[in-house]
RNA sequence: GUGGCUGUAGCUCAGACGGAUAGAGCGGUUGCCUCCUAAGCAAUAGGCCGCAGGUUCGACUCCUGCCAGUCACACCA
């Protein structure tokens, strides 16, 4: 079992002791929260207990933590000490963290998985972007902050499935036909005016070219309505493969593709009906209405225009009732936080569907905003004129581009430096980590050709060094950093561990050789490193970011 | 106007249900390659944690008000 679990059910026997003796009251026991603490001079962990019991057991903290120090006991701690205005600090016996480094070592790459029994099932739903025009770099925030956070969520034993909303009914896709219709005829040179709402991408061009090519002015012939359906389906089609395309180039991968289109009419006349025998929604002006202002929501909103046609709401509406239909407990969006305003409704209508609201999580990203020499660069999705993801990939890499979108809490707006990203120096962050990894990898190169083979049962115990002890401990934190991170929806805290881990290997290295030293010592830094370029891995994978093995 | 997010070192940002001297990277200064990758290490300078109140033994953290930046407030998606 875990150090800090013993710990904590040691210190928890204590209490249950003390009040049974009937120094501590019966009643009133605060949580117990063990904490790492600042200095290692207060010790391996500490707990501010006492202090946080001083006001319901109206006792004197200090008295409050000498009771509880003596009744503590465990072959595996050292010492206890009381500091300061009544924390306890807890030493434990060294030979504790060979234990587990031992574990740590015999885990291999499964270190950092943990299991749940009977996990509960999460959707996870990112990107989403419109399949009109190629992903910019906003889209390639909620790519790999999505993506990142799916893995750090298997990582943690949670039944996770992704999945992309496409967008393929409604005004816009009818725009898309019309802009490459527009783009059809103009290069026949019958020029036509471009639709108002339009694409004005190069891949709409593009896409007229390549029917050209293959068909020639066949579709000069066709009605205007026919052009545009076949139109439709072919740029459709293209939208969506080099979607998957440009995602698949940025390690993301979903597992389901959900189309709005199979949403209509059924699935969509469904709902309506279950919210109107409910009570949910009611007809005025000719529109149909979801009381959503019953749920929280400023104003109720249109779920059928007057003119029959469902607004975008009502196949959410759907959709989400689609998603716990199949049984999801945790329905995660990923939005931007364009879309804030948008929430209130959505779980509105979740409710109205009989669900709980909280169910649906929504996190929304900030904006992106990116700079090139020192300049912001403008994005609009309307003139074609923005950064694509496929852009900032070829510029700075998929290591660079994800590190950098997952490094920030994702509710501070991000100034990406698109010059800062591609420096291939020791300015990028993603390159420090994947730095210790390629060192690793080295010292097993150089341990192989000198011979040097890895023990069978290492002796651990002679890893001394400060710097030594430091990696021990940070390891043997990362389980509980991956459940705090999962469950805190935050990804950035794993780029952040992975950085402070290369940052104690590369002190470690400059302090301590492998090569050259007493054999059994030196097996003792092969195991040591081996386990560390194995967590280095493995944070790395839950970023999405490689871990080369020379640099 | 209403609502969301943000305001911490020169710059970009971390800071676990309130706790012991507020952290990291970049940038600055100074050292370190006869030795496993110097894309590295070590040391050092740099802070009214936006402002003002409040709660508390204790507040960057919680509450209220204000200021600033940003995004949004459709029978568009």
């Amino acid at each position: 079992m875990d150090i800090k679990e013993t710990l904590l059910k040691g210190i928890v026997a204590a209490v249950e002791q003390a009040v049974a003796e009937g120094v501590f009251p019966s009643d009133q026991c605060p949580e117990i929260i063990l904490e790492v603490p600042p200095q290692k001079e207060f010790g391996d962990f500490a707990t501010s207990f006492a202090m946080k019991a001083a006001r319901a057991y109206k006792m004197n903290p200090r008295k409050i933590a000498e009771e509880l120090a003596s009744r503590l006991q465990g072959d595996w701690l050292e010492k206890t000490e009381i500091a300061g205005p009544g924390f306890i600090n807890f030493y434990l016996k060294s030979d504790v963290i060979y234990d587990q480094l031992a574990a740590i070592i015999a885990a291999g790459s499964e270190y950092g998985n943990l299991n749940q029994e009977n996990p509960p099932k999460i959707q996870v739903e990112y990107v989403s972007a419109n399949p009109t025009g190629p992903l910019h770099v906003g889209h390639g925030r909620g790519a790999a902050a999505g993506s990142a956070l799916v893995n750090l969520l298997r990582a943690a034993g949670y039944d996770v499935s992704s999945e992309y909303y496409i967008n393929d009914a409604g005004n816009q896709i009818d725009n898309l036909a019309a802009s490459v219709n527009a783009r059809y005829l103009e290069l026949l040179g019958k020029p036509t005016e471009f639709p108002e709402n339009g694409y004005h991408g190069q891949d709409i061009v593009d896409t007229a070219k390549r029917i050209i090519k293959k068909s020639g002015d066949a579709y000069l012939k066709l009605e205007a309505a026919e052009r545009l359906e076949v139109f439709k389906e072919v740029a459709l089609q293209e939208k969506l493969a080099a979607l998957k395309e440009d995602l698949a180039a940025f390690n993301v991968e979903h597992d389901v593709w959900f189309s709005e289109r199979t949403l209509h009419p059924d699935a969509v006349k469904d709902a309506c009906h279950f919210l109107q025998e409910n009570g949910n929604v009611y007809e005025q002006d000719g529109a149909l209405w979801l009381k959503s202002t019953a749920y929280g929501d400023d104003k109720d909103r249109v779920v059928i225009r007057d003119n029959g046609v469902p607004t975008y709401l009502a196949a959410d509406i759907a959709y989400h009732r689609d998603k716990f239909v199949r049984g999801f407990d945790k329905v995660i969006n990923i939005w931007g936080a364009d879309h804030h305003g948008y929430i209130c409704r959505v779980k509105a209508a979740v409710k109205a569907l009989g669900y709980n609201p909280d169910d649906l999580e929504v996190m929304l990203l900030q904006m992106v905003s990116l700079y090139r020499n020192g300049e912001l660069v403008k994005m609009s999705k309307r003139t074609g004129q923005s950064v694509t993801l496929a852009e900032l990939i070829e510029e700075v890499g998929t290591d660079a581009a994800r590190y950098f979108f997952i490094m920030r809490s994702l509710d501070s707006q991000l100034d990406f430096d698109l010059d800062l990203a591609k420096s291939k120096s020791n300015e990028n962050p993603v390159y420090y980590i994947q730095y210790a990894h390629a060192r690793i990898c080295s010292i097993f190169r150089q341990a192989a050709e000198s011979g040097l083979t890895m023990a069978a049962r290492p002796k651990l115990e002679l890893l001394t060094d400060e710097s030594e002890i430091t990696l021990i401990k940070k390891m043997a934190a990362y389980g509980e950093e991956i459940a705090y991170a999962a469950s805190e929806r935050a990804p950035h805290r794993i780029a952040r561990y992975a950085h402070e881990i290369a940052s104690d290997f590369h002190s470690f290295y400059n302090r301590c050789r492998i090569m050259g030293v007493d054999t059994d010592l030196a097996q003792a830094r092969l195991a040591l490193v081996g386990a560390v370029a194995s967590v280095i891995r493995h944070s790395l994978g839950i970023l999405g970011v490689s871990a080369p093995e020379k640099m």
